[in-house]
RNA sequence: GUACCCAUAGCUCAGCUGGAUAGAGCAACGCCCUUCUAAGGCGUGGGUCCGGGGUUCGAAUCCCUGUGGGUACGCCA
């Protein structure tokens, strides 16, 4: 509809192109301006005339179109009143044809998109802190995917590095096979904790698990047997977090994988001149930023050295049209350096290389006139995922009890809420900003939340279910009986649904999503209210039914878009 | 010291590539369940959009600058 609107405006403006008129039409918040808008200022200059003046000019040329009901003037704007039913008819047939894959197109025709996300270190238990970056990630891989990209989800593990040296040397003086086994991580954490104690008393510590590592370098087969024990157990453990969030990765290379891949890497570096050597470190300086590190004095290879030589594999593995990498604001320079060398290597797809960062985790302070303190998992102040998921699980069976005891399947839906839940608030505001992790607010289920989402949708689920209508026909829907403003309303929302993924995309904003979804949420809210559905009046009964099909179809979408699920009855 | 990020209601934040009276939620107070799920709806109060310049017909939005907070700056990731 508002493609016709900028044909008409175009005809009657010859001087400004189709994509500056479309540019320049507004959508008035307040319906009493109109459904569509049109500002006049930019004319004012190269007509000489006031804004005001060429607005009713406009407006007199246009005269009378069929979709238009009604134009009006208000200073410099001309205010478009459309033609109710046809707006509405307009926004819902497609809706209603193409049901639940409105909206998102699965085709994966558009090329491969990576999405580098979550990446936990192994060995160490997954808290509140690597949520962000497993929940964005898996939003954006719905996102793109949804845009009709192949997706692949790479788990960058953190599983190399002179880290996994101290934890043998630790296993080796304080730990056993048993206890490790029974016991997981939280057994490697108490050791990796210990190592760092005795490493201050015992100097020797630190260069025997150097050592260790080095041996790991080397190929030295009981170093690696332990390795990839400790692997082992870690990914057990991390398969657990990952179904609870319904997240699933087409790869765990992380970055041992790239161990036997740098050397190359950094001959090409070196053949194309890039390299200097200073203080004995191999650099590549660069312009406005300090310099890229790509080995250290002892030969060792370094975080960017494993990124340029991970983005040159995937590129040439999967050739994608972009690499996303979710990681914290903190890391903004390191990419910012490699990204860079990847440029003066001379390949044009560094462009198709984003970093997407986010903001901290902190956690509240007990006394909360005090600064939120600092995730630490060495000191123990975290707060594991694991416990947070599973108190906000037995948090919405406590609600169950009280608004729904007579729910089936009550264990099942506390999941998908509680969960939804954390993984909502998570994602509601810009992802840049810094979060100070709070039980209280974490625990909330009224308003701009997860569950009020949820129950907007098992709302509009449970009406559909009493109508016992399984399809809508179209030509049976009397499209002018919608005409109240909550309804109203309601169609200008869900029709925003398409644009909402693109604005996420293109932002890479998670949040949008989570926006648009309480939008859509308080509108058929009120229409609910406003309106009784199930009617006598059969055909009324029948079109108001049709709204509710396709928000319920826009509401699952855009909580499978954030990574939630939508039960049908809460 | 340099670079990047942030600053809007008591709190947490929206505000699209500048546009018509700056919007939600939480918290507070009041109202609405004999009607389709009250995890809901409605109402009230609450703002020098950090300060100062500039660009513009028009700035919370763009530019410059100052202040406050955060983060990062060669052998960790």
């Amino acid at each position: 509809m508002k493609n016709k609107l900028v044909e008409i405006l175009n005809k009657n403006i010859p001087s400004l192109d189709k994509q500056t008129i479309d540019d320049l039409i507004e959508v008035p918040l307040n319906s009493s301006m109109g459904d569509y808008a049109f500002p006049c200022f930019k004319l004012a200059k190269e007509l000489k005339k006031s804004p005001v003046v060429i607005a009713k000019e406009i407006a007199e040329k246009i005269g009378t179109v069929d979709f238009i009901e009604k134009t009006e003037c208000v200073n410099a704007y001309i205010n478009f009143f459309v033609n109710k039913e046809q707006f509405v008819k307009q926004t819902i047939v497609p809706m209603i044809q193409q049901g639940e894959k409105y909206g998102i197109d699965k085709s994966k025709s558009k090329g491969n998109i990576i999405i580098d996300f979550s990446s936990p270190n192994i060995a160490k238990p997954f808290h509140i802190g690597h949520l962000r970056s497993t929940v964005i990630g898996n939003s954006l891989y719905r996102i793109f995917e949804a845009l009709g990209y192949n997706c692949i989800s790479i788990n960058h593990l953190g599983d190399w590095g002179t880290q996994f040296g101290k934890l043998i040397v630790a296993y080796k003086n304080y730990s056993s096979k048993e206890a490790v086994e029974q016991k997981g991580i939280q057994e490697l954490l108490r050791i990796y904790v210990m190592f760092h104690e005795e490493a201050e008393k015992d100097s020797t510590l630190e260069q025997q698990a150097r050592d260790y590592f080095t041996k790991m370098e080397q190929g030295d087969e009981e170093a690696l047997e332990l390795w990839k024990w400790f692997k082992q157990i870690s990914l057990k453990e991390f398969e657990y977090v990952y179904n609870l969030l319904d997240v699933e990765f087409d790869s765990f290379n992380g970055e041992a994988f790239y161990n036997d891949k740098m050397a190359p890497v950094i001959k090409e570096l070196e053949d194309k001149n890039l390299i200097k050597v200073s203080d004995g470190a191999k650099i590549v300086e660069l312009e406005n930023m300090p310099p890229c590190l790509i080995t250290k004095r002892d030969g060792s290879t370094l975080y960017a050295t494993r990124d340029i030589t991970a983005a040159k594999y995937r590129k040439q593995t999967y050739d994608f049209k972009k690499c996303i990498y979710v990681t914290a604001l903190q890391q903004n320079l390191h990419f910012k350096q490699w990204f860079e060398v990847i440029k003066k290597m001379g390949y044009e797809w560094y462009k198709d290389l984003v970093h997407v960062p986010f903001g901290m985790v902190s956690i509240e302070a007990e006394d909360k006139s005090k600064p939120a303190q600092a995730i630490a998992t060495r000191k123990g102040n975290v707060i594991l995922l694991q416990d947070l998921l599973n108190q906000a699980i037995q948090k919405t069976k406590e609600i169950i009890e009280e608004k729904n005891p007579n729910l089936e399947d009550k264990d099942t839906v506390a999941m998908q809420v509680g969960i939804g839940a954390i993984i909502f608030d998570d994602m509601y505001n810009t992802i840049i900003k810094d979060i100070e992790f709070s039980w209280s607010k974490a625990l909330n289920f009224d308003g701009e939340t997860g569950p009020y989402v949820q129950y907007t949708h098992a709302r509009a689920c449970s009406v559909l279910r009493k109508s016992n209508i399984e399809e809508y026909d179209i030509s049976l829907i009397d499209f002018d009986l919608i005409t109240d403003e909550a309804s109203i309303t309601l169609v200008k929302q869900i029709g925003n649904f398409k644009s909402a993924i693109n604005d996420a995309a293109n932002k890479y904003e998670p949040s949008i999503i989570a926006r648009y979804a309480v939008n859509v949420a308080q509108a058929f809210n009120k229409f609910y209210h406003d309106n009784a559905i199930l009617v006598d009046d059969q055909k009324l009964k029948y079109a108001r039914l049709s709204l509710v099909y396709c928000t319920t179809n826009i509401l699952k979408n855009t909580l499978y878009l954030l990574g939630i699920g939508a039960p049908i009855k809460m």
